[in-house]
DNA sequence: CGACCATTTGATATGGATCAAGCGATGTGG
DNA sequence: CCACATCGCTTGATCCATATCAAATGGTCG
């Protein structure tokens, strides 16, 4: 037992169910497969429960605009971030019946709704949908996979890869806009906020990155936060 | 940059080529899949490379007996084990054209090893495999997100957890023969065997576990490892 | 028996957690 | 519009769990 997270989330659990929602097709983003071509979009205000952790998975999502986080919370109380989720991006997708996490928007998001059942039963028929969705899931098992190796690092190496990763799914890609918290950044790492924040200045005084603010950070020696990577 | 694991594997590369093989099929533990009605059963020898990182995902494989290791080395030279696989137990499946992490014979072991291509041809007409395959991959994200839990927690709760995860899936759970090295657990657990070797002896100092033997564990108090543990 | 390897045990160092305080931005009520 | 509460972040001082370095022990195989 070591550090104690204080949770803060304001996890409104009923605003996150899908009553009133105006059937709509196609997000931004569209990357020309099936999974895009039905779900409504709706919206998610900052911090609130979009699914909870062994919930009937009865819907995945993809990332309109905003920012998601999955996460577990450990029998103490920490909170373990799996993911976060830009726009663009899916999650939620279960094989079986039930979500293997939770999710909570970051920041007000737009997220794309769609029926699971619809998916499976369209890749009961559709070797290609069928496909789609292994490689979706391995996809996420890859991402896992990375993030384990993170976990064994140091902090320095750990912020890096973060800095990195959020580079590289960010358009324009040397100076990154940060949805999440330091809070967000430390359960996402295995590290406190205190941690996060020194190893920051840190890199700051280093000359590796630049803080105009504290959401805003700019890359300013790709190398050497290469280097601290894996 | 913290330990830096001594990585000693006798990986004979050459050995683990699938050249002389006869074809034949059915393992033990059959389980009435598809996935099992095809597949030549090859011996390994302990630490011969099963499959490297990287490489052409040509064939999955199903431990029959021994146990394998898959892991990922880090630039620092440092190893971080994914997961211990034991009799019974499929690994090597992607979902795209290559290897995400290496494996390793732990012990001499007797490993069904089945073309890929195959499966998935058969996916592709037969929506049911198509839904195993899926299933398989997503058991596997699931297994790394609870090994993710694992590597944030203390050294304490890590090791229970793993003897309480060998002895689930042991058939005789009270009492478990470790294949594996303390360097592997080390690995696994992202901890160094000093830790690992003196976790255990407080263990056993608490009456929480009983070492007869370095490699065999009995477990005396499920109930204080099980608090241990998420 | 002796060499080798895996494991345990001991002494010390250190990176990050914890406890505590300060600071800047944002928002709210008077 | 300002005073003040709140919140997120940073910075400082200290502590502690685990890494590191080192040596002893024990089991296995030739």
């Amino acid at each position: 037992m070591l550090m104690r997270t204080a949770i803060q989330s304001t996890s409104s659990r009923g605003a996150a169910t899908l009553r009133g929602r105006n059937g709509l097709p196609v997000g931004p983003h569209a990357c020309g497969s099936a999974l895009d071509l039905m779900g409504a979009p709706m919206p998610f205000a900052r911090n609130v429960e979009i699914f909870g952790e062994n919930e009937p998975a009865e819907y995945l999502y993809k990332v309109v605009s905003g920012a998601v986080r999955t996460y577990r919370v450990l029998n103490d109380g920490r909170r373990q971030v799996g993911a976060f989720i830009l726009p663009g991006d899916m999650f939620g997708l279960e094989a079986g019946e039930t979500h293997a996490v939770s999710a909570e928007a970051i920041t007000d998001s737009i997220i794309l709704v769609i029926k699971r059942s619809a998916i499976v039963a369209l890749a009961e028929r559709d070797a290609e949908v069928a496909r789609q969705l292994w490689a979706l899931t391995a996809q996420e098992l890859a991402r896992a996979q990375n993030h384990m190796l993170l976990l064994v690092r140091n902090a320095q190496e750990r912020i890096a890869s973060f800095l990195l990763e959020m580079a590289a799914r960010t358009p324009a890609s040397t100076s990154v806009e940060l949805p999440m918290s330091r809070q967000d950044i430390a359960d996402y790492l295995g590290l406190t906020i205190e941690t996060v924040s020194r190893t920051l200045t840190q890199l700051e005084e280093q000359a590796a990155i630049a803080l105009p603010a504290s959401r805003r950070v700019v890359l300013r020696n790709r190398l050497a936060l290469s280097r601290l990577n894996a």
